[in-house]
DNA sequence: AAGTGTGAACCTCTTCACAGCA
DNA sequence: TGCTGTGAAGAGGTTCACACTT
């Protein structure tokens, strides 16, 4: 069971990334060391991850840029993309929209979703807004596996298992709670009131060198 | 050296979270296994991380959640309270000002900051808006020590030196890069993009069990 | 000479399992 | 009896260190 470390995906998403910016500067060629330092880590750790999706660089001239940004989506990506659905509209909601509005082409919010009837039926940041109801058929016609929830924490529970009974597979949850669904969703939790008491904690306390990543 | 495991730390501020829900719905005592199951963990970890701040229960009736509250309390905040700045006020920068506005009494944000002369010199959310030339006067006027990133990718790392010049001691940063900055600076990334990659990439393969947490 | 690929050691955090207690 | 507190084992991820490549 050679199974992939969780963080090494995160990693991998974040290599691209940065590697995307450096074919931008013409660069054709990288030592892991360099992307180390890119991405906050150390060389032996980037080893690791390049040699978890099976690209192989040389002694000589280190990794290929364009080829290990083709490895990587090939790792990363689905062949057909994947629509992704935002459920709440509220400041949070909106910004986020606005932030991951046309970065991503494999990867994009196609409709977003709100119980308050004033918040539907118009368009934010280019997407389109749809009440409630209309989630379960949305996200089953059109084959969605990722939903992104932002709803107020007394709302998450409902919505997500609404979002897992419509078919969703995996979510980005920004309410700050923890969802309670089978096994086989996979949960990722952006909880900031969290980061930031951590944040906090450590600032105060500081150490003469704080834990590192 | 026996060292709190930085996990830990996150996890005290929600379970803080949770008991204080559980507090204002009077109830009085709880068990491990049932702060587990709130805070989506087990029963023995639970029990680690109250290790870790030195509180006890007892085998009749569990963990007195005032006690439990005031406890984390004292271990989580610091006395005076935190006071935090925000920079970059743009659409996130609004929805985290928001978000954050008038919830914890020990840390909220005092000021935010924009190098853009359009967005500054209002109130957003309640918290006042500067121009960035008096971030550096500002907080070490008024001692701070915690600060969120919500600026484009490209300004984040000159907006960290100044905070982290500033005196600033942990930062939360929302900025899709990671920063360089000394070693004794705590920096929490809430990288959306990251976070959403995983999630999508989990959603897509989809094992019988996806990883848990 | 300087970097890669990788077995093995290491470290951190989690879970097991059980003695002890109310 | 059913919980807590915790030593010890385990899992997951990171780093070391070195043979190998160019």
């Amino acid at each position: 069971m050679n199974s992939i470390p969780e963080k090494t995906i995160g990693r991998l998403s974040l290599y691209r990334r940065l590697l995307n910016r450096l074919r931008a500067e013409d660069k054709t060629h990288l030592y892991s060391y360099e992307l180390a330092t890119l991405a906050g880590g150390t060389p032996a750790r980037v080893r690791r991850d390049l040699m978890a999706i099976g690209y192989n660089g040389n002694p000589a001239h280190g990794y290929e840029v364009e080829g290990l940004i083709e490895s990587l989506g090939h790792f990363l990506d689905t062949p057909q993309g994947q629509p992704v659905v935002l459920v709440g509209i509220g400041n949070l909601g909106r910004a986020i929209l606005s932030f991951f509005t046309g970065r991503r082409p494999r990867l994009y919010i196609v409709a977003a979703f709100d119980s308050d009837p004033a918040k539907v039926n118009r368009v934010i940041h280019g997407c389109r807004c749809y009440p409630m109801q209309e989630l379960p058929e949305t996200v089953r016609g059109k084959g969605i596996t990722v939903g992104i929830i932002c709803v107020p924490a007394g709302e998450a529970q409902p919505v997500a298992e609404q979002l897992a009974a419509a078919g969703v597979r995996g979510i980005l949850n920004f309410a700050p709670v923890r969802l309670h669904l089978p096994g086989n969703i996979y949960v990722e939790d952006m909880d900031m009131t969290m980061a930031l008491e951590k944040v906090a904690y450590f600032a105060a306390r500081k150490p003469n060198n704080v834990p590192g990543k």
